[in-house]
DNA sequence: AAATATATGTTATAATATTACATGAGTCAA
DNA sequence: TTGACTCATGTAATATTATAACATATATTT
């Protein structure tokens, strides 16, 4: 479950240019989405936006939301954690948090454990209404 | 975050024969799969899948495996939780158990707290190689 | 039976993701 | 410098997953 610990490592072009459009987005970003952000800077394929996709969430840098289908910068500046990450999105105004404490990986341990399972990769996201949002929709 | 607990519902010709293909597989099953299972029994088009599926989950007789973009038969004989389940899946075989403890409402139930979230909808997947599975993968 | 709601069938298409193959740019050893 | 190697890139084609739109049928209620 160990992730690559970032430091500094020099990113490729493209790699930079995915991470600052999905910073920019501030929002879970759809790989199309990004391509076509990107348009304007030369990209042409989502493969170029998958590629760069792939190497920024193995550095930690990018995180997939599963229930999505959608990417999201890393809001630790690098998350340092073993991957034992939790997002809770607003289903309004998509804001996405990225929760990365002992709750969470002392969860998946137990629950690594208790299924007798050697863990490799979690994915754990709760939806549903933020506190600004849920103040606003009355009922 | 309350689903329908389902006593006794009676199914339609469809969702019958989606769930009965889901749990022979005892695997995950993308709904591609079913589609081709079924195929002789008349079914000719992805909706058909698509649709049977959306009423099981809805009854808790199925789940979406937001991981893997496929679908299982819930293992308790209708999940009666309010959601509050984790799939925990193997790599190499493909079971998946079904966890649905009050480790994990609990679990939830703090992380919505965090956060201040009306949740409405979980995913919790962990992946690795289950105990019979990693006794075989030497290394 | 009429009215309503729910399920179904069918076609087309949208949205997401990968395969396959060609090219280019850097590193390193001989 | 060359060759061998790795890694990033470009590009086209295609695979996979999911939904929209519309027509019809079946069941339920009044």
């Amino acid at each position: 479950m160990k992730k690559n610990v970032v430091t500094k490592v020099k990113l490729t072009k493209n790699q930079s240019l995915v991470l600052d459009s999905l910073i920019k987005a501030g929002q879970p970003s759809g790989a199309y989405a990004l391509l076509d952000t990107l348009r304007p800077h030369g990209f042409k394929a989502p493969l170029q936006i998958y590629r760069a996709l792939e190497q920024l969430i193995d550095l930690g840098l990018a995180h997939r939301l599963e229930s999505l289908n959608a990417f999201v910068a890393c809001s630790h500046m690098s998350c340092e954690s073993f991957g034992a990450t939790a997002f809770v999105i607003c289903n309004k105004c998509e804001t996405v948090q990225e929760i990365c404490d002992e709750s969470i990986s002392n969860f998946l341990s137990s629950l690594a454990r208790k299924t007798k399972i050697k863990a490799s990769k979690s994915s754990i996201e709760l939806h549903g209404l933020c506190n600004g949002c849920s103040a606003v929709s009355h009922s």
